[in-house]
DNA sequence: GTCAGTGCAAACTTTTTGCAACTAC
DNA sequence: GTAGTTGCAAAAAGTTTGCACTGAC
């Protein structure tokens, strides 16, 4: 499915939750989904904010985003993220399921797919809890990283050795 | 390994640790960490701080608490989690791997243990990333939400039928 | 004695809320 | 017309920061 079609595909998803929720068709609601499945990747309420605001040419404040965004998570079509102070979202229809590397020392966050991995959690007993969705959040050291802490150690050593 | 020496445990670690980054050994940082290994399962700052002025008769201020924290983060004793506003800390020396069942409609946090899983999850491959720990969140709707909502449901189409 | 650590309060950041104005139905 | 939505500003909640005082070394 190409993204133009994903995109027709969740605006019809989109009106058929509110139609259903007794909820109301507004623009403001459409040009944010929109917007969110133009976008690749993360994104936090305050970057949705100025990009809506920057590249779409559309305000709208930031209560109705946070409003819209509880709307779109109960509607599947957007999941919610909690790696640092802000909670990060990210669209949900016709995504690759994916884990994330999380790096402990500069933050940076890598997304990496593993169907084997995916298929062991989603046919994990679970009882009588009924699963719709995970996030596997992976913490370590991005390559990087590692680099810079032992070109530090090495540093160090050889400083100790004078 | 039974609590006590657990917690004798995770003092010297957190002394031998204080020493090597030249951090100096306050009563705060061991009520805290005592504390801490006094609980199960998971606590944000608040509850800590009030348990400690409560149960533990000893005052620390919250900035100390969440300096603390990051200290006990970086030397391998606690977690953090983000699952809603406040994040969760948890004890990690000795504990077992665990993961999270987490309702999405009344917010309780269930911990499971799946030996298979955890070693699925630990072993996968992840090229340079050298990963330390994980978080597995599987989001849902427990069992008695589940309940609350069939029921729920029944009465909106008998209401229908009327 | 020195400087890291602490407590306090103020500041800051993210999210929620109350209310008047607006608009989809 | 009316009730659900929006924008704004104020409030709330969680966390960080600046600064004077304290106490570990």
């Amino acid at each position: 499915m190409d993204n133009k079609s994903v995109r027709e595909t969740v605006k019809q998803i989109f009106t058929e939750y509110l139609k259903a929720h007794g909820h109301r068709k507004t623009p403001e609601r459409f040009a944010i989904l929109d917007t969110i499945y133009s976008l690749d990747g993360h994104f936090d309420i305050d970057t949705l904010y100025t990009l809506m605001e920057e590249k779409e040419n559309f305000r709208v404040s930031r209560a109705t985003l946070y409003n819209t965004i509880v709307l779109l998570m109960d509607a599947n079509l957007v999941i919610k993220h909690q790696f640092g102070a802000a909670s990060q979202y990210e669209k949900c229809y016709n995504r690759e399921t994916h884990h994330h590397l999380i790096c402990t020392q500069c933050g940076k966050v890598t997304e990496f797919q593993n169907e084997e991995l995916q298929h062991d959690i989603e046919h994990t007993r679970l009882g009588r809890f009924n699963m719709s969705h995970y996030s596997l959040y992976m913490y370590g050291l991005c390559s990087k990283c590692e680099r810079v802490n032992k070109r530090k150690l090495n540093n160090k050593l050889l400083t100790n050795k004078k």
